[in-house]
This record gives structure tokens, sequence and C-alpha cells, in this order.
RNA sequence: GGCAGCGUAGCUCAGUUGGUUAGAGCACCGGCUUCAUAAGCCGGGUGUCGCCGGUUCAAGUCCGGCCGCUGCUACCA
């Protein structure tokens, strides 16, 4: 790659809340970008992706306060939990942030110093509903009360859900805040905007023609806010609000879509400032961000107007660089449906990573992505077929039917000819090559499958099966169709190796070292030795699919009053302790060194088999892996608390070690470990974080 | 209500500036092969291209209307 052509990319994807666990959806969009940053860096271009949590707002101060714990506490765990779910999508930031850090901070002062000065920050009185208990103001969802129009109970602040009237909260009989339960008042508070409308002849040339949007996205933004007067956008919340205080403006805080997208400067801050740079060599406007960056923001169509109006006049207004384009991507349904938490279809990554290979899920959403703005769709039976037939059939199979044979001898010394296969191929790239730079990854993994089909094709023409029987005189002729059929198979795992980075490990480790540049397409290898095969890739079983969806049910079916959204759907959500009955029901044994506990080797299992024991009254027959070719028998007391079918495919937790036991059913060869007792009945089986696998030791 | 997008084989989707008998993968059926993680190869489609109408020598592709689905409709994150 010549020294001219190598760009200078800057990604960023949307902050996730948190207030909220990773789910599949929010992947869509991780694992989109990931792609594309790791092309870009194959292709031997400067590329950066950044990301950071988002973290402020009236939901994290109220989520906060009903866990009993700072903002900050919570906001660190919820880190801590985001960070694990993408290292185990093998999601690679070049650096992950917060809002919530002294960088931002700083730059958002310095932003809005460069609004105050070109006068477009004013001040206004906004009349909003007060919660007197709870010492807050109340956003629209966080008040319920009686209609005015139809008189239909316990409707939302902004609009009935029964007879479809919109009005003010204010309007509604008898509020009531869902906070506290009190009777909120309406109160008057200051409030700043930062005025939009002379920022409108800006706007409608930057997103008609700045090349940065789809011309579907600037004939949407262009009929329904440019044309008429831009209203002022409410940019700061009154105290208490989670957030950063205005410098200028005690008692106010900027609201968290302000800080937000900031943080996409600031991670670039952090990031530069370790690799002894500047953020300036980024977002400045020539001088040294020069030859200038390429900025991509990845972005939900949700969040479409924050990112292509606010956003750019904010940047416009602080005189730096403008979004080189704003990728907008649709929603994810699955089986055809919004996800559903009852229909068991509201997948959580971690979820996910319990009971599948995140190489499925890369690879199926890249066959999916075509960059435009189309929603998605998960089917469940379409995306196990597809893997199973691509990856497994068609791609790692091919190194599967043909590595054997290079074992002892390696790849043959010249590279043999293949009829123009390999050829075919490298040309190829080009073309797989831009679709995946214009991010059409259902073009690009339509034109690598088409190349396996023909390394296919030509495994079965040439039989080197039958040469491996021939004898010694065809060792030669076997040897160079093996070669060959190695050769294409890396080549595709090349133009894999964006969308599976561990597949294209374990590739460089079969033959020829690690993959490093899209250029190795171009060139088969040839005279270097061959590992020992060993299994590249698992198909996706349709147990592991029901394992999955059963786990992404909730345990019970939710109150038909359940509390607003942005409440913890799960883990202790109210402000009083856990009950004590379970610890006194069942008193702390007796202590124990830590030697003793190195005694009981506990190891992390997956369940593949699970089946009712008919005789038994609470056994349950279960056939557990503990990695590799290792497996247990072993009986566990949960029947009639846990679905056999559903627990099929999940990881629990064993004791490994645990002397066979001779039961009435069969041999017991360990033991499956659960919480219960304190006089619940129920049976509860651990499960391990996301990333475990069968056979790692708990310490 | 308004606006936008979508509606192509059982499923998931391609169909470039309108141009010959509308394609792919999967599923399914038949045959071959048996090296490979029940993998591979060859062959097999009479689909009203949502419905109706229009423009054109020619429309899945352009225009209008209708139906269905989805999304958006700034102080919601």
């Amino acid at each position: 790659m010549n020294a001219p052509t190598r760009r200078r990319i800057l990604v960023t994807s949307a902050l996730p809340y948190a207030n909220g666990q990773i789910h599949l959806g929010h992947l869509v969009e991780y694992i989109q970008t990931d792609i594309f940053v790791r092309f870009q860096k194959l292709r031997g271009h400067e590329a950066v992706y950044l990301c950071a949590d988002d973290t402020h707002g009236t939901a994290i101060m109220i989520r906060a306060r009903a866990e009993g714990r700072s903002e900050r506490e919570l906001i660190a765990a919820m880190r801590e939990d985001h960070l694990a779910d993408f290292a185990g999508f093998r999601i690679e930031f070049d650096h992950y942030g917060s809002t919530d850090s002294d960088a931002n901070r700083r730059l958002c002062g310095e932003i809005w110093r460069s609004l105050r000065d070109k006068g477009l920050v004013v001040s206004r009185d906004v009349k909003q509903l007060f919660d007197p208990k709870a010492g807050v103001f109340l956003a629209d969802r966080f008040v319920r009360g009686t209609c005015p129009r139809c008189k239909a109970a316990d409707q939302y602040g902004d609009a009935c859900e029964k007879c479809n009237a919109t009005y003010s909260p204010a309007d509604l009989v008898d509020p009531v805040s869902t906070l506290s339960g009190a009777t909120p008042e309406i109160r008057s508070a200051e409030h700043l905007f930062v005025q939009l409308e002379p920022m409108q002849g800006f706007l409608r040339e930057w997103t008609k023609d700045s090349g940065a949007l789809d011309p579907r996205i600037s004939n949407y933004l262009t009929g329904h806010f440019l044309g008429e007067p831009l209203r002022d956008w409410d940019i700061s919340r009154p105290a208490p609000y989670f957030g950063f205080e205005i410098p200028d403006a005690p008692g106010h805080y900027w609201y968290v879509w302000f800080d937000a997208p900031v943080g996409y400067i600031a991670a670039t801050d952090e990031w530069s400032a370790a690799q002894g740079g500047s953020w300036k060599a980024w977002w400045h406007r020539g001088g040294t961000n020069e030859p200038a960056a390429e900025i991509h923001h990845f972005i939900g169509k949700d969040i479409t107007y924050f990112h292509t109006l606010f956003w750019p006049a904010m940047l416009e207004a602080a005189g730096l660089a403008l979004p080189t384009k704003v990728r907008i991507h649709g929603f994810l349904t699955v089986n055809g449906e919004k996800m559903s938490k009852s229909r068991g279809t509201f997948l959580l990554a971690r979820t996910y990573l319990d009971h599948l290979d995140p190489a499925c899920l890369r690879y199926y959403y890249a066959a999916k992505l075509s960059g435009d703005i189309d929603d998605i769709d998960l089917n469940l039976e379409d995306f196990a077929a597809k893997v199973n037939s691509d990856l497994v059939g068609k791609v790692v199979n091919l190194a599967s039917r043909t590595a054997r044979w290079l074992e002892g001898t390696g790849l043959s010394e010249t590279y043999p000819d293949d009829g123009g296969l390999f050829a075919q191929g490298a040309l190829d790239g080009a073309e797989i090559a831009a679709a995946y730079d214009d991010c059409d990854f259902a073009r690009a993994m339509r034109l690598v499958m088409a190349a396996a089909d023909r390394a296919n094709a030509y495994v079965d023409a040439e039989q080197p099966w039958k040469l491996a029987k021939a004898g010694p005189e065809s060792a030669e002729k076997l040897r160079e169709v093996a070669t060959v059929a190695l050769n294409l198979f890396r080549q595709i795992v090349v133009y894999l190796t964006p969308v599976l980075p561990d597949l294209a490990a374990e590739t460089g480790a079969l033959v020829g070292g690690p993959i490093l540049s899209w250029e190795e397409s171009r060139h088969p290898l040839t005279g270097v030795p061959v590992a020992p095969f060993k299994p590249l890739a698992r198909r996706v079983e349709a147990p592991q699919l029901e394992a999955l969806v059963a786990a992404s049910k909730p345990a019970t079916p939710p109150s038909p009053l359940s509390p607003p959204s942005n409440l913890p759907s799960s883990g202790n959500a109210s402000v009083t302790t856990d009950p004590a009955e379970p610890l006194a029901a069942e008193p702390l044994a007796p202590q124990c060194t830590i030697d003793d506990f190195a005694k009981v080797d506990l190891r992390v299992a997956r369940i593949l088999a699970a089946e009712e024991v008919p005789e038994a009254k609470k056994l349950l027959k279960l056939t557990v892996s503990l990695g590799g070719e290792e497996r247990r028998t072993v009986f566990a007391g949960i029947k009639g608390f846990h679905d056999p079918a559903a627990l099929e495919g999940r990881l629990v937790v064993v004791v490994a070690n645990l002397a066979p036991r001779q039961m009435k059913f069969g041999l017991s060869e360990g033991m499956v470990v659960a919480a219960s007792g304190a006089g619940a009945t129920g049976v509860y089986l651990l499960s391990p974080d996301s990333g475990a696998l069968p056979g790692m030791r708990l310490h």
C-alpha cells in the first residue's frame, strides 16, 4: 500500500447507555463497526475504533437511588459488564472511555464556550412537573394518571394508550409520580437552549451536499426539520441531575445528549494522550489534522437527528471537523418480530455467549448487513442453517478435508497449476474490498462463499482421497492438490478475517502464521509446514438455540402493572436489604483453609443432554461436557424446577472430582452445583459469566 | 393523522442507468462421491416480482391509487 493512499480513519459506535445490559440488538452496530475497523486495519490504513459508556441522565440517577448506591458505583459496575460482553464478541476498541470523565468535562466546556461566544445560548423558563418527595423534575414517562379525554386510568404523562389522545402531563387527572407515588406539582425552572435556527443554512447544505448522509436520510431531514424554523434545543437540566454542572451556569447541568457525543472526542483525547498525540490531530480542521482524518459514526436509525442535526451544529459552531460519514443501520428483529422478553427473544449478549460461539453471530450479521437502513432479522433457524452450511460445510471443511495430507510434508515447494482458481480469488479481492469499504458486508460474504464453492468443486474434481490410496507414485500429486486447497482456504480466511478474527488466528496457526494484511490474499504460500489440523468451528445445534431462548425467558411472567422501563428489570431494585432467612436457615460452615477448598475441583461444564428419569421423583439425568471429549453422566436433583429441554446447551458448575456414586438409576460421576434452602422450594443452578468455557476451573 | 422505507421461490435475500425464457443460498427431491465436523459434487423452480391502473416498442425496475408490515413524527433515552 502506497503511503499517499494510507487513510486516517476515526470510527465510532454509538455509546451504550449505562442503564442496561448489551443485547443482540446493540451488537448489530458493534459487530458492524468492528468488522469495518478490522477491515481498514487489515488494508493497512490507520483506523481507530473509539467508544465509551454513556453514563449521565435522570434514568441513571433514579436507578442508582433505587439500588441504594451511588451513580458512580452503578456506572462502574455496568462498565465491567459492557466490557466483558464486548470482549466476548471480539469487539476490539482502541479505547473505551466514559462520558463521566475529566476529558469529557473539559471538552464539553470548550464546545460550550464556542456556543456561548457565538451567541447561540439563550435561557427561558420551562414549566414541568416536579416530584416534591423525590425532589426531582419528572420526564413525561415518570408520570401516570387518568386520561383527561377518555378517563382511562394509569396512562403515561404524554399520551393515552386507550384513546390515543396526546396532552401535557399537567393535564392528567390525579397525576402520580412513578418514582415516589407523590402527587407532582407544576414548577417553573430556568433552562438553557441552543439556538439552531442560525445554523439552518449550514445544516441544509451539509445534510445535502457533504456526502456524509444517504440521500434517504437527507430527504427525511429536509422534509421534517429543515425548511421550517428549527426550534431551540433544550440543553440543560436543573439540579438534581447526574451529569456535569455547567461552569458558567451554577445549578444547571448539561443534558445527557449534549455530553454524550462529545464523548467521541473525549475518547479520542484519552486514546491520543496514551499514544503521545493530541485529539486535535483528528478533530481540528487543517493544521495538525493533515491529511484530514475521516470520521465515521455508526449509529442506529433511532438516534439519527442527534447525529445529523445537533451534533454537526455543535461541531460547526466549535470549528471542529465534521463527520465524513454517518452510517445508519436498522433495528434487529428476532424470528421476524421485535425482541420480546416473554417469547424468550430478548437476547442478551451474555446469555448468547453462555450457549453459542460469538463467531456464528458475527458471520450471520455480516451476511445480513448490506449497509442500508433496513431492519435485519435474526431468524434462529436460518441462523443455524446459514452458519452450518457456510462456515462449517463450505469454508472450514476445505481445510478439514485436505490439511491432514500435508502434516508430514508441508506445502509444495512451488505453487501447482490450479486452473487459475487462486488468481481468480485474488482478482475478486478488489470487489470484496470495495464491498467491505461500502459496508455491504452481505455482498462481500456472497463473493467469499462463491470462492469457497469453487474450491470445494476443485477438491471434488481432483479426488485427493483416491490419490492417497493410489500409493507413493501419487504422493506428489496429492501434495499439490492439498496445497491448492489449503491455499484457497487461507485466501478465503484472509477475506473473512475482519468478520472472524478467531478463525483467522487459528488458520494462521495451521499454516503460514498470523494473517496481518489483506495482501496475503494475493500470493499463495509454498514450502511451509502445516500443523496438525484441529477443528476450527462448531456446528450450531438446535438444542443450543432452544436453551438460549429458554434462558432468555423471564423466570416469572411480568406483572401487568410493572413499573416504567428504566427501573431495572432484574437485580436488587429495592432499597430494602435482602431477607436474612436463607443464611439463618443454614448457618455458615466452619472455617476452612485454601487447601481445603482446593481439594474440591469445580469446573465449568456444558449440559449436552438432559433427560427425565421417569421413576425418579427428583432426579434428572444429565450428560455434561468438560470440554474436548471429556463427558460425565450426572444425576441432579432438579427435576420439576428445570425443563430438561431448556437445560441442554447451558453452562453450569460441576464438582468434577467427586467420587462416582452408584445410584438406583445409574452411576453418577459428579455433581451439579445449585443454590437452595431457607424453606424456598426452588433449586437455582449456577451459571458462569459469559466467556467461560467448559473445563475451566473455579479458583 | 403526516412522512419515510419495505412487500421478489417454503425461509433469508440479490436484482446495477427499464431490455431477451427473473436469480443466489438454505430447505426439499433425484443421482454421484465417501477425504472431511451426517461435510462435498452434479441435476431439479409454471414465483400472478403485494393489488389495481398508467407511461413505454419493452416495467420487478418509472408514475398514480389501494392494501399490508415497519419505523419516524426534537425537550423520550
